[in-house]
DNA sequence: TTGAGCCTCCTACCGAAGGAGGAGGCCCTC
DNA sequence: GAGGGCCTCCTCCTTCGGTAGGAGGCTCAA
């Protein structure tokens, strides 16, 4: 037996997924709030609460700055966001803030009831359908936006900037390669122009954001199948 | 029936994995792997792979770079993370990388098998335990954890490291910041010591290996509630 | 009121970082 | 065999980064 409350601002929906809950989780009890006001004065009434369905478009709480509120002014209490909304970065950010789960409002009811079973038994919710398909639309920026530059480098190059990466210094990295101080300051020269910076320091956000680890491996592979 | 491949460099680790599939997902077939490259090898194979257990400490894919450079390479294959860290931070990221759950290794055996259960299913599985908590338990593990140091830098401090990790020089903090450049170096100078390491790249290394961003909201809401 | 902590700025000094330019050796390709 | 690319190393020079030490002003708490 579970207490539930559901917190949006058209009553209709409300009441849609209060029959919803009736008919699948039968013995619930269950609120209802249609403002984040209404939330906080309610949740202090019913120290039971266990979780609240939360709306993303609440009048006094556009988005998640509801959420993060709520996060702060009620830590103990589990929130699912219910929202129109079904971009990954909001769902992640919804988690990332600390709510227990993200269902959008095109979920159907069955999967909808199993979700909310699912959390109330202390798991987290997540849309498969969303959450499951994000590199289709994402997997040439990264290597081909972010540098084209890092494949300009060559293999000692790469070498050195992983040493670079790694916070060392000329003097450090001569000494790991094996070659002098000024050797190794070429290669820092000649990757700082390839890859259009202005220091150390900035080739390094470039590297890491360009995913050097997995490039040097290529590169270290490369030379072994050759 | 299932076939799954477990990729991690320690064999035993495979090995105990191995055994808890075979107990709790009789029929399961069972693949290895103990490096990027031989999962993409084997990947090519077993056309029918229908799901990945990925360590993050491999040794061709440092990190989360291991699980992007899969999704580019096999968008189509369902990557669960399995691994020791256990920050939100990096748990949120896998899953915005693609990842269908996140599996800590410190999860007890029934709770591994539920979850991979769930995700066979098609479902998300986050651990609960570590996700449920975050304002609650979060400001102080943190820096508990990961570096007591960072909890000890002041606010300008932390402002200068902001900086300082998006690549920016003495000169350019001290006219963002609208102070001298011997100030900004005094500043600098604190925090090296503070943190305990010898140049501005380390810091930085330490900085976002510490969740610096959130540190730093978490101080500038201070300033606010104050 | 005194002191502690922080921010501010300074001088002086030194080593690290980075640019410019040149040079020899190696390997591969045309 | 003549070039081109890469790795290696050098000198000379400038700028940047970082330390040491001192000093004044501020706020807050004891």
């Amino acid at each position: 037996m579970h207490t539930l409350m559901i917190a949006d601002d058209h009553p209709l929906f409300r009441d849609a997924i209060a029959a919803v809950i009736d008919a699948g989780l039968p013995g619930s009890r269950l609120l209802q709030a249609d403002s984040l006001a209404e939330v906080l004065r309610q949740a202090e009434a019913f120290e039971a609460l266990d979780l609240l369905l939360l709306d993303l478009g609440l009048p006094d709480a556009e988005g998640l700055s509801g959420l993060q509120a709520l996060r702060e002014a009620l830590p103990w209490l589990p929130v699912v966001i219910v929202s129109a909304k079904q971009e990954r970065h909001t769902i992640l950010e919804a988690i990332d803030l600390g709510a227990v789960g993200y269902i959008p409002k095109s979920t159907p009811r069955e999967a909808l009831l199993a979700a909310l079973a699912g959390i109330l038994e202390g798991r987290i919710y997540l849309p498969p359908d969303i959450m499951r398909r994000p590199p289709a639309t994402r997997p040439t920026p990264p290597p081909a936006d972010l540098s084209p530059h890092l494949a300009t480098l060559t293999a000692k190059q790469l070498e050195v900037l992983a040493r670079l990466s790694r916070g060392a210094s000329n003097k450090l990295i001569a000494r790991e390669l094996d070659i002098a101080e000024t050797t190794v300051k070429t290669h820092v020269s000649a990757i700082l122009r390839k890859l259009g910076v202005a220091s150390r320091v900035q080739a390094i956000l470039v590297a890491d954001q360009a995913d050097l680890a997995t490039r040097l491996a290529q590169h270290r592979q490369d030379r072994l199948d050759a």
